[in-house]
Parts: structure tokens; C-alpha cells; sequence
DNA sequence: CTGAAAGCGCTTACAG
DNA sequence: CTGAAAGCGCTTACAG
């Protein structure tokens, strides 16, 4: 309610004294500070943000983008990891966090969310920008707007998960286990970037020992449970000799194991399981599911980091963070090295 | 990059022409309107929105206010289910959305929150306020912000889950069982106003059959798993005879689960135990946790329309939105009665 | 150390 | 139907 100019007058001075010694401008009379001060409290002065914006360029907001693919935006937990982290490093540097979820649909992006970046609103934007072919930063980049990406579109600054050596963990953690005959859920590689890394390593750890990751037999879901089901069905039908599933999602995970259990199968005894993501429920299903933590909070609290550097015009390496196998009761040697025991 | 000024120019007319074309004032030529609309998509104009914000007083930004409690929030699946639906609600009527989670310690607001609120910076807010004693919206309401409350703080307009529905199901589907000897495993009431309202509710339907809930031995936690946990090994070696565990949330209800797992007792043969919130691993779980959903997207997709009522000047009605008990595999009849039966 | 003034890019009565 | 002009509340060179 209060303005610059009141508090100006109030104080007896200049709206430019009130607005300098508000920025924290050196040079100044402790007792004009003090002047002002008081006429800022006493008014409850705030000062109006779309005004700032407009002189300054500034607006303290950065946007946080979440593409909306598939609806798997909201029913993924990582989502909320990840903003845990870029909130609280907003939090503590004062910045507002603008939500942005733009739909994507062939290649085509939101025309809001293109809008929004136009908009001169964001001084910054992070993104979780990993679909193959359209990414959500480029107009952002062209328009010298600072950006930091979660995940592998080459755009500017990036942090990701190491999607290649979580696969390879998971890979030679069954290989160890003594596991050659495995089937792999997975989803078309068209949807998600970090699938084909996640494959890659499956396959370097499985070329080590002299295996093809081509030669195993592969479906492809939706991130949805039920898909996690159908493919886990398609897979065991046609190859019943099975002995571990391989899934690059722990939500497809559990609709494999849903399935396995339907179909009477002691997991692990009769089929190791293993997923990817370490969403909450796989820690309390049972048997509770081996699977790959890629750290979402600290991927959101650096790349939130980077943002910041970037605004103090450092160019910040992009980054890729370690995974972590997280062994739980899903898998376990296979059966014929059981007996063999 | 591009301004009005410069769209004026090549369409040669003024800026206000411009301004009022864009903003679909009526009447004007179908002539003067092509000219802008050609140099408006030749120079790839958008509006700048802090201009537009300074000088018509609308940002276009709601703020979405979740307290921070507990480290509650970025855990509870249940907060990715409201944003979820405020999100879509928001979407289509093209705003942007502020997402807000400000610090609340012995009743101290968040400066920076409150900063927030005075920075005329959101054109309304939705909050979830149900904290007794400290109210996120007093301060917007009486600058005269739009605001709506999801919860039970009696600042404007509300809507909230139908707590006292929901603990009334939940008792009475356990009386049903027929179970009489019951523990209670709560948070303190000065936590949350809804669970005063869980509790109520649990209370007359106990009345009805002339219990006293008060007689009911209880336990409080912190809202977090190893609290149920606790909480349950205080409440059942202190009271050996009991036959059912009534948790007022869920992830203290799974605590619950785990404690009477390890202590060898088989859910719900030897006990039942039933939780509220219905997050994701209820149903995942062994035994499948039956609870009560509060339909978390509805509540937020609701309260965004009544925000956007509240901005045509509509004075929307306060709802409370019904509970729904989700029955699952944790609860059954008390052993005496099956050894009856 | 302090102030007058221009300017940020829009919207909105008010004239014409 | 269209335009000139004031004004939204700040910041920032530029003088003094």
C-alpha cells in the first residue's frame, strides 16, 4: 500500500535517498538511514515488486519447469524431491519459484509456457528438459534468459543423474547375483533421454561378460503400473526360462511384481525384480525392491546452485551426479544356482 | 524484445490502438485490426508482463501457499495431488502459479512470506491453512488479496475434506468388525486442525453405540513412520488386549504395520490397523492399508475455481468435500468374534 | 552525501 | 473508431 514516495515524504527526503539507502547503496549519513528506516517501518513500507521489475529488469523469480508428458508429471515422486531442493535453495537466496508444467505434445510446445518465457517475468528458468527432440529451453537460451537443465537436452548449463552408471550398478549387481536370462521393461527411448543412457549401461555391464543387451528380450510400458504389468506378462509368456526382470522404472516395476505374484511366483526365489527411481513404495512393498536412487533433492538443490552462479555471471560445469543401488529383497541368485548350492 | 511502441510503429497507429486491439476492446475497424495483429506476429510481440502488472494492477500470478511443518510437506504425496489440481484449474484459465512454502515456527510467520503477500505481486492466494493459532491468510485478507483457504482457519472463503465424515466412516466400519478394544495413534491437536475434526468424528460414532473415545487408550506422534511405529509399541504393551489400531495418518499407520510385522502378529487376524490420507503405498503395501481418501486433486482444483470466482467479484460458498473410505486388506473382524464364528 | 528527472512498457480515462 | 497523455512505482545515471 505504502510507496516510495510516502515513505519520501514521511522521511523528509528524496524518493531516490529512500530507494538508494533501501538497496543497500554505500555513502550515506547514518542519519538519513536512520530517517528513512524508521519512516519505512512505521508505514510498513514493501516495496512493489512489478515496479521493481519494470525499472530494474528483475523480477526475483525464476521459473521451474516440469513438462507434462503422459501425466506422469504429478503421480512421480521424484518431482517433489526435485523441487524440495530448488525450493530450498530459493528460499534461501529469496527468490519466488514460479511452477510451469507445459504440455508437450509431438514436438509442439505450450504456447503459455512459450509466452511465459517471453513474458520477461523469469530471470531465470531451470528445467527438467529431457525429450529427445524438443527442448523446453531452447527459446529461453536464444533469448540470453539464464537456464540450467535437468537432464540431457544440450542446452546451456545442465546437471543430471548418471543414468549410464545406475544401469551399469544395476546390470552387474544380477550379473553377480548369477543372472543370464533377464527380460527388460523399459519405455520407447523416444519418450526420455535418460532411457537410452539407463540401457547403455545395462549393456556395458553386460558386454563385460561377454553379453548382448540386444539379445534380451525387451518391452516397452508407459511409466504406468498397469504397463509394468502387461510387459512383465509378455515377457515371462513368451520367455518362461526367465530368471530376473530388468525394469528402468520403478513404477512398471511394481506392476511386474504384481503380476509375478499374481501368477504365484515367489519373488525373488522364483524371479528376481529389479527397478529404478527408489519411489517411496518401494521401500515398503513386499518383498521390498532393489532399485537405483538417483538423488532427485540434490539434483533440484544443485541446479537451483548453478542458477545462482549463473547470475553472478560465473558459468557454473555442468554436472552429473552418482547414483546409488539401493539392495533391498527383490532379487536374488536364480534358482538353478540355488539348487546347485 | 519487441514493445508496443515498436508493434505501433509498424502498424501505424498508436500504442494505444495496439494496447486496446490486444486487449479485445470492441470496436474497431477489421482494417486497423489486421494491421496490429500482422506486426504483432512479424515481431514476435509479447507483452511485457511486469509493465502490465504496474500499470493494471494484475500479475497473472496466484500464490500457492504450503506451511512448512514438520518437513511434512515435500513428503506428503498428498501436497502433489492439490498442486496437481490447482495446476490444471490454473492452466486453463492462464495463470501462472507462485508456489510459496513458507517457514512457521511458535506461531512466526516467514518474513519473506509475508513480504511476498505485501509485494503486490499475486493477484490471489490458496492456502492451506489449517494450522490453530496462525493464519497464512490474515494478513492477505486484509490487504483484501482474493484468497481461499484450504483448511479449516476461518480467513475467507474455504474448502476443506470432510474430516468428522471421514473419522465417523473409519469408526464405524471398525465397530461393524465388531472391534470395541481400539488404540488411537494421532499427532497433537495443536498440529492440525484436522485432526481435532478426525477425532470428533471417531467420537460419535462411538457414542452411538455408547463408547467413549476418550476411554480408547491413545498415542501421539510427529506424523512421520517411526512415530506410528512408537507409538504402536507404546499402545499395544501397555494395552495387550487391543484388536485394532486406528491411525490418523497413513504413513504413521504403515509405522504401525511394521511394528506389529516385526512383533509377529499377522494383520488384521490378530490386529487391525486402519489409516487416513490413502497416499500411494497404502495400496501397495501387504496387507493392503484400508483408509479413508480425501480427494487431495478435487480439494485443489476446487478451491482455484473458487479463486477465480472470487475474481469475477462472485462470493463463492465455503464446501466441505466428502471423505471416502477405501476398504483394503488391513482390517477384519477381531479374533473373538472368528473363533465364534 | 542527496536530489531532479528520465525511463522501464504498459493501461486507461478523456477527447476528438 | 482512434490517439495524446497521464500514471502505475520503482531504479539509475547524472548533477550538484
Amino acid at each position: 500500500m505504502a510507496t516510495l514516495q510516502q515513505v519520501a515524504r514521511q522521511a523528509g527526503v528524496s524518493i531516490a535517498t529512500v530507494s538508494k539507502v533501501l538497496s543497500n547503496t554505500p555513502y550515506f549519513t547514518e542519519e538519513t538511514r536512520q530517517k528513512v528506516m524508521q519512516a519505512v517501518t512505521a508505514l510498513g513500507y514493501q516495496p512493489n515488486l512489478a515496479a521493481r521489475a519494470l525499472s530494474s529488469g528483475k523480477t526475483h523469480i525464476i521459473g521451474v519447469v516440469f513438462p507434462y508428458i503422459y501425466d506422469a508429471l504429478f503421480t512421480d515422486p521424484l518431482v517433489l524431491d526435485m523441487l524440495q531442493g530448488i525450493e530450498a535453495e530459493c528460499y534461501q537466496h529469496g527468490y519466488n519459484l514460479l511452477l510451469s508444467t507445459p504440455r508437450v505434445q509431438n514436438g509442439q510446445i505450450d504456447e503459455g509456457y512459450l509466452n511465459l518465457i517471453r513474458s520477461g517475468y523469469l530471470d531465470g528458468v531451470i528445467a527438467l528438459d529431457s525429450i529427445p527432440g524438443t527442448s523446453l529451453l531452447a527459446l529461453a537460451q536464444e533469448r540470453g534468459l539464464p537456464c540450467v537443465n535437468i537432464g540431457y537436452n544440450p542446452t546451456g548449463v545442465s546437471i543430471r543423474s548418471d543414468d549410464e552408471q545406475g544401469g551399469r550398478l544395476l546390470m552387474q549387481y544380477l550379473l553377480d547375483l548369477g543372472h543370464r536370462q533377464m527380460g527388460l521393461i523399459a519405455v520407447p527411448e523416444a519418450l526420455h533421454f535418460a532411457i537410452s543412457h539407463r540401457l547403455k549401461g545395462l549393456g556395458e555391464a553386460a558386454a563385460e561378460l561377454g553379453l548382448q543387451l540386444a539379445d534380451l528380450p525387451r518391452q516397452d510400458g508407459d511409466f504406468s503400473l498397469k504397463s509394468g504389468h502387461d510387459c512383465a506378462a509378455a515377457l515371462l509368456e513368451a520367455n518362461p526360462k526367465l530368471t530376473a526382470l530388468i525394469c528402468l522404472i520403478d513404477r512398471m516395476a511394481l506392476g511386474a511384481l504384481q503380476y509375478a505374484q499374481q501368477t504365484g511366483r515367489q519373488v525373488p526365489e522364483d524371479l528376481s525384480i529389479v527397478g529404478y527411481d527408489d519411489i517411496p513404495t518401494s521401500h515398503f512393498i513386499t518383498p521390498a525392491l532393489t532399485t537405483i536412487n538417483q538423488k532427485a533433492p540434490q539434483l533440484g538443490q544443485m541446479a537451483a546452485a548453478m542458477l545462482f552462479q549463473l547470475f553472478t555471471d560465473v558459468i557454473p560445469d555442468s554436472a552429473v551426479l552418482a547414483t546409488e543401488l539401493v539392495i533391498r529383497q527383490s532379487a536374488a541368485p536364480p534358482n538353478s544356482l540355488r539348487s546347485v548350492a
